[in-house]
DNA sequence: CCCCCTTTGAAGGAA
DNA sequence: TTCCTTCAAAGGGGG
């Protein structure tokens, strides 16, 4: 692993991840000859910490810190800063693929519904694409290489500029990532970024340019992408290069647009030029995002399931099922968004984006708005944590298939009364469940350990294969958060139940080939099984 | 139209 | 130093 380092590392988190990974040792047998030993995760978390700060010129780092709030300047600043930082980082791994041209490249056909992961497909992700884009872009040589049936045997941090011919005066990780250039945008011809991806074996641009004309909505052909690259207002970055973490002001809706119209409708875009508002800059994507990102046509086209909360609770399991080396993979990724992002924006603060617009960077919502969602926010959590511990939502606790036992409220989606009336409907099945699919998540602290995931496994086990299985649980904890708190005695408790074990083990293989189960048929096998044992 | 739900990870502030 | 809170993506569904 050419990033890693000397030690020294200081918070991202990565130690803490790294002691979680240590302790799920136990699970070796679930990875690869060649996956990282836990050190090898530890050493290439830790390098996130290190490399993150080294490459950050001090400056950086300081600047954006004693800079927050402080959106002025953005372009000069910007290019300045890249210019600086451009010599000195090595990397280039993701060069070609800026953020706005991933979206067409990174998509495997692992993702397309319904078709199994061949090597030899160059094709992109329907599905994939329908979400238009998407960060993993820069990744686009990892999802290459992670995609391939076979197992990755690429060191994490390869050079990929070698392997792309891409221009090197562009600064490594970070401008390459958005496919900058040190000296600015202009000099960065989308087509370039698309002629670097080409470079990446079994991504011919004919292919993509193919498959994208086709798929994209509204957009007549391939070549448009360049222009509206170019010329898209919203989510460009003040550079003038777009990027997936700034967003429209408006939200949610215009997120989406973001997305979309980016590239496919430029002109639309032009209109909302005449909003002056500053743009929402997103927060980098962490690991587990980029998986979901990468992950989620899949599961859709395997489960055949819509809602994203049971997707993402499938991906979630999925995600601890990883092996360490594609998790890696992943935290690397983020490692280098993380990077990138702080490039871009220095003087960019993750406080920016909560507590309001307050920054001023938020633009449409006001601080009313956000003082509202924080209260409902607050209220929210002293109802949880007034009965801490206690099983949760009908939906975590009767799983999907049997809705029949849930609340009202829980039906709508709402907050489960049954909770907050002292959760007094305990079931054997949530029992189990929570036993079997819980993550050795150690610790219940953050807001959403307050939900105690292990309860929450809807019936979602879906996609039956979900692979979480206990073993795989124990084998890579979430690195995060299992930290800190593993250190201090591992509050990890052992499966109660590990019945499923069989199941759930060929569950992970067995996974991506296995046709599109439909997620209640197969939370109705999983809970089946679960009441039976 | 807005918010909820759900997941993990990161960041920042409070204690 | 630890803990807590918020946000990041996504999109169906409820109000």
């Amino acid at each position: 692993m050419p990033q890693l380092s000397s030690g020294g590392g200081d918070d991202l988190g990565a130690n803490d991840e790294m002691i979680a990974f240590k302790d799920e040792g136990e699970q070796e047998e679930k990875i690869p000859e060649n996956a990282f030993t836990e050190r090898d995760l530890a050493d290439l978390k830790s390098s996130l910490v290190n490399e993150s700060e080294i490459n950050q010129s001090p400056s950086a780092a300081a600047v954006r810190r004693g800079q927050q709030g402080e959106q002025r300047g953005y372009a000069e600043k910007h290019r300045e800063h890249l210019d600086g930082v451009s010599k000195q980082q090595d990397g280039g791994m993701y060069k070609a693929a800026g953020y706005p041209t991933y979206p067409f490249l990174m998509l495997p056909d692992a993702y397309l519904p319904n078709s199994s992961v061949s090597p030899s497909s160059n094709k992109v992700s329907v599905v994939q694409q329908s979400h238009g884009m998407h960060p993993l872009t820069s990744l686009l040589p990892y999802s290459n290489e992670h995609f391939s049936p076979s197992p990755p045997h690429l060191p994490l941090d390869i050079d990929m500029s070698q392997k792309t011919g891409v221009h090197r005066h562009q600064s490594q990780d970070l401008s390459g990532y958005y496919s900058l250039s040190s000296g600015g945008v202009g000099q960065i011809a989308p087509s370039m970024s698309w002629q670097s991806q080409s470079v990446y074996p079994g991504l011919s641009p004919c292919g993509f340019r193919q498959t994208y004309s086709s798929n994209l909505p509204g957009a007549s052909s391939y070549s448009r992408f360049p222009h509206s690259l170019m010329l898209g207002p919203s989510g460009m970055h003040p550079t003038g290069i777009p990027h997936p973490a700034i967003v429209p002001p408006t939200g949610k809706q215009e997120h989406e647009q973001y997305d979309r119209g980016m590239y496919v409708k430029p002109q639309v875009e032009a209109k909302r030029e005449k909003e002056p508002k500053k743009p929402v800059i997103k927060k980098p994507l962490n690991a587990f995002m980029l998986y979901m990102k990468e992950m989620r046509a899949k599961v859709i086209a395997e489960c055949t399931l819509k809602e994203s909360a049971a997707i993402n609770q499938i991906l979630g399991r999925r995600w601890h099922a990883l092996s360490r080396e594609e998790q890696a993979k992943y935290y690397e990724l983020a490692r280098k968004e993380r990077q990138l992002h702080m490039q871009l924006y220095p003087t960019w603060s993750a406080r920016d984006n909560y507590e309001a617009g307050l920054s001023g960077v938020a633009g449409e919502k006001s601080k009313a708005d956000w003082g509202k969602k924080k209260r409902r926010k607050r209220e929210k959590q002293q109802d949880s944590s007034a009965d801490p511990g206690s099983p949760k939502k009908c939906r975590a606790r009767f799983g999907l298939n049997q809705q029949t036992d849930w609340c009202g409220p829980c039906r709508r989606k709402k907050k489960c009364i049954r909770y907050l009336q002292g959760g007094g409907c305990s079931s054997p099945a949530s029992s189990d469940l929570s036993a079997i699919d819980s993550p050795p998540s150690p610790s219940p602290s953050p807001s959403r350990h307050r939900l105690h995931p292990q309860l929450q496994r809807p019936a979602s086990p879906g996609c039956s294969p979900p692979p979480a299985s206990p073993s795989a649980h124990f084998a890579l904890s979430p690195p995060a958060r299992a930290h800190t708190r593993l250190a201090h005695g591992d509050p990890r408790q052992p499966p109660t139940k590990h019945s499923l074990v069989g199941l759930e083990l060929s569950g992970k293989r067995a996974f991506g080939s296995t046709a599109p189960l439909s997620a209640a048929k197969a939370a109705g096998l999983s809970l089946k099984v679960l009441t039976e044992t």
